[in-house]
DNA sequence: GCCCAGGAGATGT
DNA sequence: ACATCTCATGGG
C-alpha cells in the first residue's frame, strides 16, 4: 500500500456516524482516530484534521468523493421536505451523516445478511466472512480485510459458511454469488433506473423488496429507493400518517410521496428512530 | 423460556 | 394480490 496523505475535501462529513454507526455498511474499522476499510479491493484509511478530510492508501480523491457522496449538498433536504417537521428535525439532528455509494457486490452480501437480523450481528458476520475468505492487506496503520469476490463466494460450501453463524442465509450468499458472477447486473446498474434495477436484484435468492432497496440506495446511488424495515414502518405512521401494514407497499407509497431524495431522508429518519431521537 | 432484529420464501386462499 | 408460517442465531 502506498504511503502518503491525500486531501479528499473539506465538505462536512461525520466519519464515525456515517461509517461506523449508520447501518449502511458494516466492515469499517476504527483505530487511533482513523477509519479503515477495503473498497473494491483497495485498502484505504480516512481521517480528519481541522475540518479537512484526508486519505492514505491505494485510492484517489475522485472515487472516494463518490463513495462518500461528497458532491451532494444535504441542506436541500430540509427545504425539499419542509412540510414534514419531524423529518427536518431528523436531518438537522445528524449533521455530517451521508448516504454512501458502495460497491454493489459488497452491499449485496451485507444486506442478504441483514434479513431478520440485528446490526451488531450483521457486523460480526461481515467481519467473519472477510476475515475467513477475503484478501488481507498489511497497511501502515494496521491490517485490513476485503470482501471475497463473487467468484470466490460461489465456490464455498454453504455448510462451511454456516459455521460462521450466517444461519439459513448460507445458500442465499452462495447462489447469489453465482448469479452475480455470471453477470446478472451490468457494470453500472444505476443507469438502468429504479424499476429495472429492482426487478433484477429481486431475482437474487435472499433479496426481497426491502433488501433490494437497500442495495439500490447504498450501492447504486438510486436515492429514491426507500427501504422499509421495522423502524421505518413505525415512523412512517407518526411522521407521514401512513397506515399500510405491508412494507413493500409502504415503500412504494413513500417513494411516490417523497420523490427523488426519498431514500436520503429515510436514512436520517431511520437513524433518528433507532437512536431514540424520534418519538414513535 | 419469550421477544426481537434494516425479511425472504413457500404455501395457501 | 394478500395473509400466514417458517427459517438460524444471538442478545435482552
Amino acid at each position: 500500500m502506498e504511503n502518503g496523505k491525500i486531501l479528499i475535501g473539506t465538505e462536512k462529513i461525520d466519519l464515525s456516524l456515517t461509517l461506523m454507526d449508520s447501518a449502511q455498511c458494516f466492515h469499517w474499522v476504527e483505530r487511533d482516530g482513523r477509519f479503515g476499510a477495503v473498497l473494491d479491493g483497495r485498502p484505504v484509511w480516512l481521517w480528519q484534521e481541522d475540518g479537512a478530510l484526508f486519505a492514505a492508501g491505494d485510492t484517489d480523491p475522485t472515487s472516494l468523493r463518490r463513495y462518500l457522496d461528497l458532491e451532494r449538498d444535504y441542506s436541500v433536504l430540509t427545504r425539499e421536505y419542509a412540510a414534514y417537521p419531524e423529518a427536518c428535525r431528523a436531518v438537522e439532528a445528524f449533521p455530517g451523516l451521508r448516504v454512501l455509494r458502495q460497491p454493489v457486490w459488497e452491499t449485496v452480501v451485507s444486506f442478504i445478511l441483514s434479513a431478520n437480523n440485528n446490526v451488531g450481528r450483521i457486523r460480526k458476520l461481515v467481519e467473519a466472512i472477510c476475515l475467513r475468505y477475503g484478501r488481507r492487506f498489511d497497511t501502515e496503520y494496521g491490517e485490513l480485510y476485503g470482501f471475497p469476490g463473487a467468484e470466490v463466494l460461489r465456490g464455498i460450501d454453504p455448510a462451511e459458511l454456516r459455521t460462521l453463524g450466517v444461519g439459513y442465509r448460507d445458500r442465499y450468499l452462495v447462489e447469489s454469488a453465482a448469479m452475480i458472477d455470471d453477470g446478472l447486473l451490468p457494470e453500472c446498474p444505476e443507469e438502468l433506473g429504479y424499476e429495472e434495477t429492482h426487478s433484477l436484484l429481486t431475482k437474487l435468492p435472499g433479496v426481497g423488496d426491502k433488501v433490494a432497496d437497500c442495495i439500490q440506495l447504498f450501492g447504486c446511488g438510486q436515492t429514491e429507493a426507500f427501504p422499509v424495515d421495522v423502524w421505518v414502518a413505525r415512523l412512517s405512521r407518526t411522521v407521514f400518517h401512513r397506515e399500510d401494514a405491508n412494507r413493500s407497499r409502504l415503500g412504494r407509497e413513500m417513494r411516490e410521496l417523497l420523490g427523488q431524495d426519498a431514500g436520503l431522508l429515510q436514512q436520517f429518519l431511520f437513524h433518528a428512530a433507532r437512536t431514540g431521537k424520534l418519538d414513535l
